[in-house]
RNA sequence: GGGCGAAUAGCUCAGCUGGUUAGAGCACCUGCCUUACACGCAGGGUGUCGGGGGUUCGAAUCCCUCUUCGCCCA
């Protein structure tokens, strides 16, 4: 059953609008996106899973153009893999973000003149809660609005309580195994959220600041002095040496005694290590063991003292061990005004040397962009050596490609020198550190359940640790977690991992990715996914990144609203070259998704035509259709259809690897999704629309059997170009795919067998392609010469007579497409113009007295002939060349030497042209 | 400072292991409202493949070098 069509059912232009959200509800609602663990063949089922988690936008977060770029390409591999018979899961979702969205709230609270602290733990806690209740998913609604065909029944939230419990899994076992432990050392800390970060998530910012030269007189002698040189001369207060170089003969007769540190006028000793660079500023280095992680190293070297002299939020005071070192007046001061007034003051003492610019990386926290301020502090650690070598060989085995293919090397640099990862983070909102320890005999361990007594003295005094985990201890599990583990048993579990292809943004590839390999190998044994696919990232037109900060961000709920999800989907996936950036101008959408909204209306409209022409009466099996019912157009359009099949097919596949490892060849093959785009828009565009639709026209007017095959071929042929298409353009795909005369209720092309090709109409267009080749060249002449559109013209075909009966076949075509009434009479004498059909001898005469000037059309042929011989030339010279017959591959010698017949034979045809009408 | 990548049409990019008359989309130029579509149709390529050198019968493609830009890491 077919739904009647009318014209105003189908406008000229698509309404979005009044289409997309019935349609997804549609989906929704019939379990279109919904994956069954029994059928995965992994548990017995007939279907072979295929499964993405997605990166868990944050809980709070609305969608950006990034995520569109991202969740677009993650949906059309899914749709694709669904349609392909896959059992096709994607798994969506959201990220507690702890302290992004810890500092949402603050701030809100904040306007409440409140901080966290004022309402205690508990209650701040709760307050998040509520704000993520409220606000939070959010996203996953706006993702609907672009389509993304998740699994909604399986969303999953890393700080739910199943997730939860995945995240005591591992850190009990990590404690157990030893891989989790306390370290005592500089971190990096962020003065205004308050928390340690890890080197991930202290960023690197080129800045330019100060390098200034300080004077650090020698105790028993203040006429000598030694000269440092620091970038932050505030953190002098917690110096406890300076230090050399050991060969350093400069220094050496120093090295033993003590200077006397300004400001805080103390002695501290000259020590020798081999850490200071001889060539760097003065080859003297102030050593600050605290506020520094190289300094610390040289202090747990030369058993130093190591005193903190700043608050946690970084104003200047005596912290541990740093007793009278902070003066009176700077004590309270924030460290950067510290830094004004101790270089003052030390240029007023006259032991500031001189004060350089100078070009340095400086850290900045990657939430909230405050520089980051080393600091001496307790602090959980993963150690990750272990944990990085399985990692580490599945890259460089091939169980795991990282595409664009050149940040494999990136990767496994980064896991070579990996270091151990700070997870506590100093604040409320998270996955609570699973540790006790007993206030009465100090045990301490991390459990699964919460104790209630010691176990060690049996006391009820245990006392939990106050830190929580970094966001991406909980994420680097989302493969596994989302899918029922701890419980190996979970059906999910064992039907969908590992999954099959992580599609992501370059940036997180340490964060979250790297990660996730890390601890899929350590609670799984196997690497979560086999493909990492690495997207571009949306810029505006002057290539800066897009983003809130700089106001040039392009919400793509305004694109769906404006233009359908299906234009701005079609739009970033024409972009989406492997490995290239997406740039859309945020002050013109109207230019930057024409692409996409072009494509779409035309797809609609061809869909129009089709419904309005084919109608909803029955229409002939196309599998009945006889090679001899078929026409020569028909053929065409099924042998491009078999080539547009197997483009689109080499653009996204192969899927998976053949073997455990991909092979060299597979490793760097599919996922072009802009070449997957370009294909199907190409076919169904320029094949389909462009000339198989203008050539049934003619045959639709007449009823009949031919009129049946027709629109038999043309049903069939649309259907499978909307199959193809529907991974890039879900909505108008399953909106016209429905009301085609053979759809069976109740069924989705989200749901249709993707396309498969069918070789037997390969090449089969060459016969309807001549006929192409004498409509292009009677249209060029009709332009060359002006010819008003609408002028009816005769043609004069002459040449070998089979090329001749093949041309008179078409003469309804050449009429609808040229204009153009076709002849094998011999044309009457006069002015005319030609075309030459490349070295078949076909020929096609226009007479057209009046308008063609006998010396324009011997300059035109001339120019055509003259550029032919030059390249002809060319040819010819390479072909006489016996390095290059001896040297060259036979076949493309061959293949050489066929060229030059074929273009002698189109040169002595034009030649003979030019003899006959040049004189 | 270390490593990696890129430079091809006005713009964004394809051109894989050397061999096509160097391509696509957008933009642009010319002519058309040909009843599916002007968000369209037909025709048009507008290029010193960043500069210089080398290897080769043959280089956009490989090597060296310079210039410019980008990314990752410290």
């Amino acid at each position: 059953m077919t739904t009647p069509i009318t014209p105003d059912e189908l406008p000229p232009q698509y309404d979005a609008a009044a289409t997309e959200k019935a349609l997804y509800a549609e989906w929704e609602a019939a379990g279109v996106f919904r994956a069954d663990p029994a059928r995965s063949d992994r548990n017995g089922g007939d279907r072979t899973p295929y499964t993405i988690v997605i990166p868990p936008p944050n809980v709070t977060g609305v969608l950006h153009m990034g995520h569109g770029l991202n969740n677009t390409a993650q949906d059309v591999l899914i749709r694709w893999r669904r349609m392909s018979g896959d059992e096709a899961l994607w798994v969506p979702g959201t990220d507690h973000a702890g302290i992004a969205t810890q500092n949402i709230v603050e701030k809100q609270i904040a306007k409440e003149n409140l901080t966290r602290d004022d309402l205690g733990r508990d209650a701040f806690v709760e307050r998040v809660k509520t704000h993520v209740e409220k606000t939070g998913g959010v996203i996953l609604e706006q993702l609907r609005a672009i389509g993304a065909s998740a699994d909604w029944t399986r969303t999953a939230y890393t700080l739910s309580p199943e997730l939860s419990v995945a995240v005591r899994e591992i850190f009990v076992r990590l404690y157990d195994d030893g891989l989790i432990y306390r370290g005592h050392r500089v971190i990096h800390w962020c003065p205004r959220c308050l928390t340690s970060l890890s080197d991930e998530e202290a960023e690197f910012n080129d800045e330019t600041g100060a390098l200034w030269h300080i004077r650090y007189p020698l105790s028993d002698d203040p006429s000598r002095s030694i000269e440092v040189a620091t970038t932050r001369p505030e953190t002098m207060l917690g110096d406890v040496a300076v230090a050399v170089h050991p060969d350093d003969e400069r220094y050496a007769d120093l090295v033993g005694k003590t200077v006397r540190l300004p400001i805080s006028n103390i002695d501290i000793p000259v020590i020798a290590d081999t850490y200071v660079d001889r060539e760097f500023g003065t080859g003297v280095v102030k050593i600050t063991p605290a506020h520094d992680p190289n300094d610390f190293e040289v202090g747990k070297r030369h058993n130093l003292t190591m005193p903190v002299i700043m608050t946690p939020e970084a104003t200047m005071a005596d912290g541990i061990d740093a007793a009278g070192r902070v003066p009176a007046d700077l004590i309270g001061t924030d460290r950067f005004d510290a830094r004004k007034k101790i270089v003052k003051q030390l240029e007023s003492e006259g032991l500031l040397v001189k004060k350089q610019v100078h070009q340095h990386a400086v850290r900045h926290c990657y939430r909230c962009d405050t520089v980051v301020e080393p600091r001496l502090s307790d602090q959980w650690f993963v150690k990750m050596a272990p944990l990085a070598a399985p990692a580490l060989q599945a890259v460089r085995e091939g169980t795991v490609r990282i595409l664009p293919e050149r940040w494999n090397a990136v990767y496994v640099n980064w896991l070579e020198n990996i270091r151990d990862w700070n997870i506590s983070r100093q604040i409320w909102w998270g996955h609570r550190v699973p540790v006790w320890r007993c206030a009465e005999c100090h045990f301490e361990k991390a459990y699964r359940v919460d104790p209630t007594t010691c176990e060690q003295c049996g006391n009820a005094t245990l006392v939990q640790d106050t830190d929580v985990l970094d966001t991406w201890f909980s994420s680097q599990l989302w493969p596994f977690s989302t899918l029922g583990w701890p419980n190996e048993k979970a059906p999910d579990l064992r039907a969908f991992y590992p999954t099959d292809a992580l599609v992501t943004a370059p940036e997180i590839l340490f964060f979250w990715v790297a990660r996730m390999i890390m601890s899929g190998y350590y609670c799984m044994g196997r690497s979560p996914f086999h493909t990492v696919y690495l997207t571009g990232t949306v810029r505006d037109m002057e290539h800066r990144k897009m983003s809130k900060s700089l106001g040039n961000g392009i919400d793509p709920l305004d694109v769906v609203a404006q233009f359908g999800a299906d234009a701005m989907r079609f739009t970033l996936l024409q972009g989406m070259g492997l490995g290239v950036d997406v740039m859309l101008d945020p002050t013109d959408l109207e230019k930057s998704f024409a692409p996409g909204r072009n494509f779409a209306t035309k797809l609609w409209n061809i869909g129009r035509f089709l419904l309005l022409q084919v109608g909803t009466d029955p229409v002939r099996d196309f599998a009945s259709l006889t090679d001899a019912e078929l026409t020569s157009v028909d053929r065409w359009i099924l042998d491009r259809l078999a080539s547009g099949i197997s483009d689109c097919d080499a653009a996204l596949g192969p899927a998976r690897p053949t073997g455990a490892t991909w092979t060299e060849q597979e490793r760097t093959a599919g996922m072009r999704l802009d070449a997957y785009a370009e294909a199907a828009r190409r076919f169904v565009w320029n094949d389909l629309a462009d000339w198989y639709v203008e050539a049934c026209k003619a045959r639709l007017l007449q009823p009949g059997a031919d009129r049946e095959v027709a629109r038999a071929v043309l049903v069939h042929v649309f259907d499978q170009a909307l199959r193809l298409l529907h991974p890039a353009i879900p909505f108008i795909t399953e909106s016209l795919w429905r009301r085609l005369p053979t759809y069976t209720a109740g069924t989705f092309i989200a749901q249709a067998q993707w396309p498969s090709r069918d070789a037997s109409h390969a090449g089969g267009g060459a016969a309807f392609d001549l006929v192409r080749e004498v409509i292009t060249g009677i249209r060029q002449l009709r332009s060359d010469y002006g010819l008003a559109p609408g002028k009816e013209v005769t043609a004069y075909v002459v040449g070998p007579d089979a090329l001749v009966q093949r041309v008179l076949a078409e003469s309804t075509l050449l009429g609808r497409m040229a204009k153009c009434a076709v002849t094998a009479d011999a044309a009457p004498a006069g002015p005319a113009a030609h075309v030459m059909l490349g070295g078949t001898g076909l020929e096609i005469v226009l007479p057209l007295a009046g308008i063609v000037d006998l010396g324009k059309e011997c300059a035109r042929i001339q120019t055509e002939v003259d550029a032919l011989d030059k390249q002809l030339t060319a040819l010819r010279g390479r072909l006489g060349n016996e390095k290059f017959t001896g040297k060259a591959p036979p076949e493309l010698v061959e293949a050489e030497r066929a060229k030059e017949r074929e273009w002698t034979a189109r040169s002595e045809q034009l030649h003979a042209k030019v003899r006959s009408l040049c004189g």
